[in-house]
DNA sequence: GATCTATTTAGAAAAACATCTAAATAGAAA
DNA sequence: TTTCTATTTAGATGTTTTTCTAAATAGATC
């Protein structure tokens, strides 16, 4: 999906913790929700919307469902952070 | 303001095309206005966010108001960013 | 195959958001 | 001091978002 839905995607309090969460390893559904006052079905809303802007990977295993950081995509938003802040558009960074 | 209403203000890709603007310099609010195909009351709306997010500065001059990119504030997010991507919480970049 | 467990999907409801028009403000110019 | 210009505020409206409950799915175990 789009930049934009990046953005969008790490707009929420909730979304941006279970990012964090997931920095030490991938973490299953259930494992995820349980770091959170919220219905399993929150979850896997806002799960979704992660995985739609590909900043997690899924994988299934047995009937979990685990999920993984994707850094890359991480590195693509620091990356317009720092052409913002540059000031100029190939950003010549040593 | 905080942390999380930064995040929200970076989410809209009208407040992210203004601070891309803004790179080059300050710019008035008429004059950002005129990027986009909206009423300046709708641009107003998107200033005061990205203000309270402290994403720009805002100066008055004659009856012009101006606003400038707030770069530390840039540098904060990718801060965040990159203790997200590093996986270990005293992130030691070289 | 019946049932249990983990997760997602569907549908509803409340809250937040982006946009507009019209009116208000505030300073500059005449 | 009247009028013009730049911008913001207020109020309204449609859309999107977040959350819930209840039901569906899908795989594992008995």
């Amino acid at each position: 999906m789009s930049f934009a839905d990046t953005f969008k995607a790490m707009s929420d309090p909730v979304r941006r913790e279970i990012l964090m969460l997931l920095r030490c390893g991938r973490m299953s559904a259930g494992e995820i929700g349980s770091h959170f006052e919220m219905t399993g079905a929150t979850i896997s809303y806002h799960l979704n919307i992660l995985k739609k802007a590909e900043l997690v990977f899924e994988s299934r295993e047995k009937n979990f469902v685990y999920y993984d950081l994707n850094t890359s995509v991480v590195e693509e938003l620091m990356l317009w952070l720092s052409e913002l802040k540059g000031g100029n558009d190939h950003a010549e960074t040593v």
